[in-house]
DNA sequence: CTTTATGCAAAGTTTTTGCAGATCA
DNA sequence: TGATCTGCAAAAACTTTGCATAAAG
């Protein structure tokens, strides 16, 4: 049983649909079905939990297609991967509006999630609160070079 | 031949002594050889890459010991990890005081390095002006939380 | 009906681990 | 000397690929 689509989960699947189109890609039973999957994730998710996922759920998918899948979810900017600093990649959403950053513990790997603001200091002063001891950030963008644009 | 030590280097190298210290480690040959590695390595690195690096100069470290160490030097906040969505990890100094971002571009894994600037607008102009599409981004800190500060 | 997708299983990569002998404090 | 380290080789974990068959448009 799947839950209801939301008005953002139909979106990214249009999204997703002209990806493929442009592509020259095909809108099998596959790629929906991993598409729905990723949808109904929540918060950060590594391909071998979707492959489990999957499995658990009798989805009929195999492990190769997810991944595959995977890849064209990222090319089509409906997922992006974070940085876990664990081996395996992590995925998250994109159209998550509510955009949230990542502080993590050197120590624990214990992530503390903290909202989008919008100066430095304010994420310092938040962190303060948490006690959690800033070593350093990194700041990654993604989107589109100009060489891929212009390919486009 | 091993290029002059920095300042900085030294400094790191203090703190690492430090780190392994309170740890109760030892400050082996193969941990030293590790570490004036990834001095010498610059911006970013990957695990086989020094391994390929270690093997090529002969420095006579095994790949278990290099990945061992690769995880002290991130647990004593020598080295960072960065973010590249590729399957393997990647490493860079955490003393370059010079902090510099990362633009990834989601098609071609292209990555533009940006300067740390001081607030979210001046990093978009200046992606703009190098025709980068900006699709998001994400902010990633790493520290100490609040129940490892207490543990050390 | 042509093209692209899929599953499978095998191969490829990256990382971790157990253990016997070596090294450090 | 007693604790920690190391290399080795094997295993584990994660990801990709080739190919024959299936499905999509």
């Amino acid at each position: 049983m799947r839950k209801k689509a939301t008005h953002q989960h139909l979106a990214e699947h249009t999204k997703y649909r002209q990806y493929l189109l442009k592509k020259g890609l095909k809108l099998s039973r596959a790629r929906e079905t991993v598409f729905w999957e990723v949808m109904e994730a929540h918060g950060h998710f590594a391909a071998e939990e979707l492959v489990k996922q999957c499995a658990i759920r009798n989805r009929g998918v195999s492990r190769a297609t997810i991944y595959r899948s995977l890849k064209e979810l990222f090319g089509a900017a409906v997922i992006r991967e974070t940085a876990f600093g664990e081996k395996h990649h992590h995925f998250e959403h994109v159209y998550d509006e509510k955009l949230h950053h990542h502080a993590r513990c050197i120590h624990c790997y214990k992530i503390i999630e903290v909202p989008c603001l919008q100066e430095y200091k304010k994420y310092l002063e938040l962190l303060k609160k948490e006690h959690f001891q800033v070593l350093g950030h990194e700041l990654h963008f993604y989107g589109t070079c100009q060489n891929c644009l212009e390919i486009k």
